[in-house]
RNA sequence: AGAGAGUUGGCGGAGUGGUCGAACGCGGCGGUCUUGAAAACCGUUGUACCGCGAGGUACCGGGGGUUCGAAUCCCUCACUCUCUGCCA
């Protein structure tokens, strides 16, 4: 969430940044924030003043019965009375200020960055660069929810048996493809720096709270509900809460993360053509890459982390474009979001297989996670992070990209991981 | 899952109702000494909020209670350890 400082010291940036986002009640919200955040200090000020007061009768008290001044004792201890009183009926109103402040703030969504684009939708979004030439495919090239069944290698129908919809079987070629991807992902990630980790898949709530899942979010996660645990929707949830409540130093950054996990996401959202085969599942496989960074640096880490993930599909020889996400196409928490997208030939269309994005201080300040500046004071982080890669659009786009009358051709690299070089 | 023990500052570890934000040790930082380092010695060393400042307030696993006053007593939850049980 933003800063409560950082909406008061600013509230004209604040408004003008909500607004680009497409807020229509930005100046409401900022008012809100302010407003609150002065009764609260008001509030604040007359508790810590009388809890001041009650803090001295007390000892004044014990200094008299320890000289054995019972009854001067006993007239001050009438006084207290009121003070308590009115510190429990303070400590209740601040309570509630402090509820409110930090619920609005809840509702706040990150500041775009400068450099966002102005727009609404996806079809706003602004396309930074493009890569590679698109394949022209034979006549009787077939999307891959049709390769897959033709060579046997993802089962849609059997994991609906043992799950439900969303939730394939990989099996022979399919299942080794999969595997590969992943070891070749954290390979190039351990090559870029990354330390590479394999958190819990599972979250508790305040994990939840610290990356912007929680609150009003749930929705898209599976819950545990007697244990109050959740499935992770992406490894950037443990990985980053690793760094929750810490106090790094300026020397250790900056912190460099990787993982491989599945990743479970109810997406109730729409059905059809367009979510047809792997282009949108229950669960799937991710590598994700996550970085703690200095607040002077994280941009030019988001370039890295951009840089790394397009240079892994380049090996992989797959045609793709870059987006910089438009201010309403833009993540609730991010600051400024590039996406990479794959060209599936037989789809014709642009699937989103990366999402790499920089959060400054935003979740930071839920983390709690700071860093001792030269002057040893303490300030927020950025954090980062990028899927490198999520691996169901890139299975299907090989699939698709690579089709022939003699099977589907793997790219070079990933030979010596998959250990065949073609699925027929 | 059952029984018992425990949870204090970066770490170890005192503290069982009254200047305790917390002794002491280690570690960290600054300094003296030294050509430099080590040792020794001296000083310093949690976080947040309010305040221009002096200073004040809160925090001893979380939440609640008793009391004029709680790290210390009571309730509750979570977690850790030991033994037993089960198990990849």
């Amino acid at each position: 969430m933003l800063a409560v400082a950082t909406i008061a010291n600013n509230p004209e940036a604040t408004v003008r940044g909500l607004t680009k986002r497409g807020l229509t009640d930005a100046q409401y919200l900022v008012n809100q924030v302010v407003a609150l955040n002065q009764s609260r200090k008001e509030t604040q000020t007359q508790l810590d003043e009388t809890l001041a007061e009650s803090n001295n009768l007390s000892r004044q008290i014990g200094q008299l019965m320890k000289e054995g001044k019972r009854k001067e004792a006993e007239a001050i201890k009438v006084k207290t009375a009121d003070l308590k009183n009115s510190s429990k009926t303070l400590t209740e109103t601040l309570r509630g200020y402090e509820e409110q402040l930090q619920k609005t703030l809840y509702n706040i969504p990150n500041l775009p960055h400068e450099s966002v684009p102005e727009g609404k939708r996806a079809e706003d979004n602004e396309i930074v660069l493009e890569h590679g030439r698109l394949p022209t495919l034979p006549d009787e090239a077939i999307p891959h929810w049709e390769l897959i069944e033709k060579y046997d290698i993802v089962d849609f129908a059997l994991g609906n048996k043992i799950s439900g919809a969303g939730f394939p079987v990989y099996k022979g070629k399919g299942a080794r493809l999969q595997r590969a991807l992943v070891n070749f992902f954290l390979d190039k990630a351990r090559e870029a720096g990354y330390l590479e980790v394999q958190p819990p898949l599972l979250i508790n709530e305040d994990s939840g709270y610290g990356t912007g899942q929680l609150p009003d979010k749930e929705g898209q996660m599976y819950e545990i509900v007697d244990q109050k645990l959740f499935l992770i929707p992406t490894a950037e949830v443990p990985i980053t809460n690793l760094y929750r409540d810490v106090i790094l130093r300026e020397a250790d950054l900056p912190l460099k993360n990787a993982g491989y996990t599945p990743c479970f996401r109810r997406e109730a959202g729409s059905w059809g053509a367009h979510v047809r085969g792997l282009n949108r599942l229950h669960q799937f496989d991710k590598v994700e890459i996550v970085q703690i960074s200095h607040p002077d640096q994280s941009y030019k880490a988001l370039e890295g982390m951009l840089l790394h993930a397009r240079q892994i599909l380049e090996q992989l020889e797959l045609p793709y474009r870059v987006l910089r996400l438009c201010a309403g196409d833009l993540g609730f928490t991010a600051a400024l979001t590039y996406d990479l997208e794959v060209y599936s030939a037989a789809q014709q269309k642009w699937l989103e297989v990366s999402s790499v994005s920089n959060f400054e201080t935003y979740q930071a300040n839920r983390l709690k996670l700071r860093y001792k500046d030269g002057n040893n004071k303490t300030q927020m982080l950025h954090t980062l992070n990028g899927s490198a890669l999520a691996l169901p659009r890139i299975v299907a786009a090989i699939l698709e990209n690579n089709q022939s009358a003699d099977g589907v051709k793997m790219p070079e690299v990933l030979i010596p991981y998959t250990g065949f070089d073609v699925i027929n």
